[in-house]
DNA sequence: CTGAAAGCGCTTACAG
DNA sequence: CTGAAAGCGCTTACAG
């Protein structure tokens, strides 16, 4: 049905290898004249090759299978996501490569699961913020190209994370700065590298610092908005409450803030917040948000490099952590003197 | 190299079509005992489905193509692309397809451009707010399933589009409302159908509620936030200026914001601002954005529907307008008294 | 420089 | 219920 070599060559009277390497410009030479008939009859007939016969082959797609945590609705309202596709695509371009999103999860079973990632249409997979828990790098690894992004470190995988447990330090180093020692957290899902991380490193930095840790103003807030309100409401309720909160993530951090407004209570001078990634929406909340960035979008640019280079056969698994870089901005300042 | 159908039939000899069928679960009847030892074999020796293989002789590859507008870099920082491409990726987990982000556009040709879109990776196309004089629809049409999101209407094809006029026109009765007589506009991109019909919404806008429409208050911001501030700030500078500003996006609203705070403007008492799109940060600016809000992730998630519809065969190409709702938020008030 | 042929890993008529 | 074979559209040794 649609125009394949074998019809060129059939027009032509030539072999259908003569048609290939014309099209392809080699590595076999060929005629200047054939070659000049072939392309003229290609573009006559409207021929367009067909990627998927020649990967099969090759074993080539060019093209990388994008692994998300687990599909939840809204992926890519997440700006974790949104951030790391970014740097992904703007990668992707740079090498030749097109992205396939992986979307569709058969939960039911990790094999399913694996044997979906491996049906031969990704050259290589790049997974963001796998669980901890996963089987799914274990039953993979050895049998595609893998790169993880904000996931646990796995020898001869190239990994990339930013500096969690710095991020962390400088955020409460900030918020003791200011004179806090009444700090809580919200922290995210646990089944992810870096809401472990933070909420490790929130526990080491308090005992560094010996702030007044109290196991109520320790919660989970899942990452998301509406986790980060509910936890935060729930906290800021008990007496006596924090006069500071780190969130794990910025979504977190502004449901915390509509929590805060929703009880009464000014932000930054009843309760200072800060969040971590320095999302889009951090610059532009009200107050503006005191943050830990990491750099996104570096992070999967160089997770999708990492890749490439390991389906090229360039050695090598790099575990890299990327600096954090502490945002000050209006939702923190120093706490009211105790009444 | 990998485990296929050969290996299992050559196992447990018998035919790789009597596998291939045990495999599937039909058509064909198999043997229960057969089939049995087939599935057995498969998971013993780790058998993976190669879907390139099934792809290239049934025709289906379940793999739907997304062709954003174009690749400027940054592409995923777009809260429209986000919002409709949320709607697409759920929509396919729900119907069962795999989503390819084609992020590499080769400019130099619109042949060498359809080719790629036409490679056999996808069963369909759709397509995200195309440029209304890019040849690319009209050489693509009937060589595959296309459905359009934000683009002009073509014939056969099923579009999705948010009622731009009414929209717009939503937005200037609420400013009129207000009080407001010197209304500008920061416009968007003028060769896509959002930036063409919300600016000619506006002129007609303007003229039915009798408006001070002047052409140095109707400027271009690209849909960008640097846009929206440079042109925004630009038009604020002029004497005289106008009360209030219509953004045909919120991104170049953000920027407009922050060139009025740049000036020593106050928003909304100096200069009201509305918005368009209702996108997550609207809520989160400071001041909170009027904006006009379109169902993105509907109009994603449609357009996904009506492409699968018509790979199946289903005829009909809607073109639906998606209803807008006008958020009244904090950055409109009524005009200060002139002086 | 070129052609005939094998083969990538599957599905599916065709013939029992 | 099953096998042998053709074929999807390509690439690439093999043999001139």
């Amino acid at each position: 049905m649609s125009v394949t070599i074998k019809d060129i060559a059939r027009e032509l009277g030539v072999s259908v290898s003569t048609v290939s390497y014309a099209l392809n410009g080699g590595p076999r030479p060929v005629r200047d004249d054939v070659r000049d008939r072939v392309l003229a009859t290609a573009t006559a007939l409207d021929y367009r090759p067909n990627h998927l016969a020649r990967t099969l082959i090759t074993g080539r797609s060019f093209t990388i299978g994008v692994v998300p945590t687990e599909l939840t609705t809204n992926l890519t309202k997440s700006p974790y996501f949104t951030g790391c596709l970014d740097g992904i695509v703007n990668a992707a371009e740079v090498l030749g490569q097109d992205v396939l999103l992986y979307t569709r999860f058969d939960q039911t079973s990790p094999v399913a699961f694996v044997n979906a990632l491996l049906d031969g249409r990704a050259d290589g997979l790049l997974f963001l913020a796998p669980a901890v828990d996963s089987p799914a790098l274990e039953l993979l690894a050895g049998k595609i190209p893998i790169a993880i992004a904000s996931g646990k470190e796995v020898p001869d995988l190239p990994s990339f994370t930013c500096d969690n447990r710095h991020g962390v330090h400088q955020a409460i180093a900030h918020l003791v700065g200011l004179g806090h020692t009444r700090i809580g957290t919200l922290h995210g899902k646990l089944h992810l590298v870096d809401g472990i991380e933070r909420l490790k490193a929130f526990r080491a930095a308090m005992a560094e610092f010996g702030g007044d840790l109290r196991e109520e103003w320790i919660a989970g807030g899942d990452f998301h908005p509406q986790g980060g309100f509910d936890a935060g409401h729930q906290m800021l309720s008990k007496s006596p409450r924090p006069t500071a909160i780190f969130c794990a993530n910025d979504e977190m951090a502004a449901g915390l803030v509509q929590a805060a407004y929703a009880l009464g209570l000014a932000v930054p001078e009843d309760i200072s917040i800060v969040g971590f990634d320095d999302a889009p929406t951090a610059s532009m909340m009200h107050p503006s948000l005191t943050t830990v960035r990491q750099p996104l979008e570096e992070l999967g640019a160089a997770a999708m490099h990492a890749l490439i280079a390991q389906i090229n056969g360039d050695a090598g698994a790099p575990h890299i952590q990327f600096e954090t870089e502490l945002i000050i901005r209006k939702s923190t300042t120093s706490p009211k003197e105790d009444p």
